[in-house]
DNA sequence: CTGAAGTTTCAGTAATTTCTGAAAATTATA
DNA sequence: TATAATTTTCAGAAATTACTGAAACTTCAG
């Protein structure tokens, strides 16, 4: 398959990308072109258009797929594995939330738990347990809030980022009329 | 200086997640060893206790403080330079945020943008710019999103956390109550 | 100005991660 | 069952990223 320039560019940038977002360039680069594809790819396709070899690509499919981003398809007639990318723009989203945070938060988070039933052996400990109760609470304040988000519908997802934005303006308004005696209790 | 093995091992894992979270192993050992640490502390001090070069540990701290996470600070009489984290734990989780935010949505954000000003030439760039659009949009929510976040104090962002779940599970009744004809028409 | 105390830089090396491609495995067909 | 079509695996090569440590630099005190 051939890519115009501009389409080339978009996927070559998406591969850059996903190094960041937690899959590597060729994994990047291939789900980009899953996505602009108008039909299913083969392996091969693939591995022609991006220039990469056949078993690179088996194993990025292989991890699209553990990531449920890419699903296998037949045609009638055609015994070859044909791919395609699953799911609305926001479901990918989810997604790769879900999977950053099994990854980012959920192993620090149980370490943490772990730690804090621990009492303190001395001053260090002391001092350190509190400073590792704040990120435990952190992170688990995120986790809730991103199961909560998991739950959500594409459309409700939409809707409550624009309602965050509200909420937060309306916030920073009880910051400015309550006075600092009040604020202090809250803390 | 000395770490307990409970600490120590702490210190480790955050190294470990570190590079997962954007900064690479010795850079969030440091950090994490800055956080619990009840003074400020020496280059130094901090190559030792983590038994890595120094200037390994001069390059960290330049990125640490590159993060708005950690502090130049002196002591009276005393020549060297001391380091301490600075901010609540919150103010850090924005930094990460903001900081991944630049490095993973901004450059896609504005690619996007210019790929999008260009007339579709053919029927393969016509159906990539339909989905290029859906990512653009959702990109855009999310930035916007996160730009609402940067300016709620911990406080504030801690209610907001909250008040989303609940939001949240609003939505999910909604969904169950209105009947599916409706609903097709808010896609 | 000199040198001691401290910090930064960066070329080279080490460690890690990604990618290739040939061989092995799988699956369908005749 | 044999064989042809296709996919997967994985050892090693290539590319990338992180780390070291010696040399260069900075700053200050005498």
């Amino acid at each position: 398959m051939n890519l115009t320039p501009n389409l080339t560019s978009f996927v070559m940038h998406f591969g850059e990308m996903g190094s960041r977002w937690g899959f590597n360039r060729t994994v990047g680069q291939m789900y980009a072109l899953l996505v602009i594809s108008a039909e299913p790819l083969t392996a091969n396709d693939i591995a022609e258009t991006l220039n990469i070899s056949r078993g690179n690509v088996s194993m990025g499919l292989k991890e699209l797929q553990s990531w449920q981003l890419v699903q296998l398809s037949h045609l009638p007639g055609d015994r070859k594995d044909y791919f395609r990318a699953i799911g609305s723009i926001w479901d990918m989203a989810k997604r790769v939330m879900e999977e950053r945070r099994k990854r980012e938060i959920d192993p620090t988070l149980s370490l943490l738990r772990d730690m804090l039933l621990d009492k303190p052996s001395n001053s260090q400990e002391q001092h350190a347990q509190q400073r590792l109760q704040e990120i435990h609470d952190l992170l688990e304040s995120v986790t809730k809030w991103t199961n909560e988000l998991q739950r959500l519908s594409p459309d409700n997802l939409n809707t409550l980022l624009k309602l965050s934005s509200g909420v937060g303006k309306v916030l920073d308004m009880k910051d400015k009329f309550i006075g600092k005696e009040e604020r202090k209790e809250n803390r």
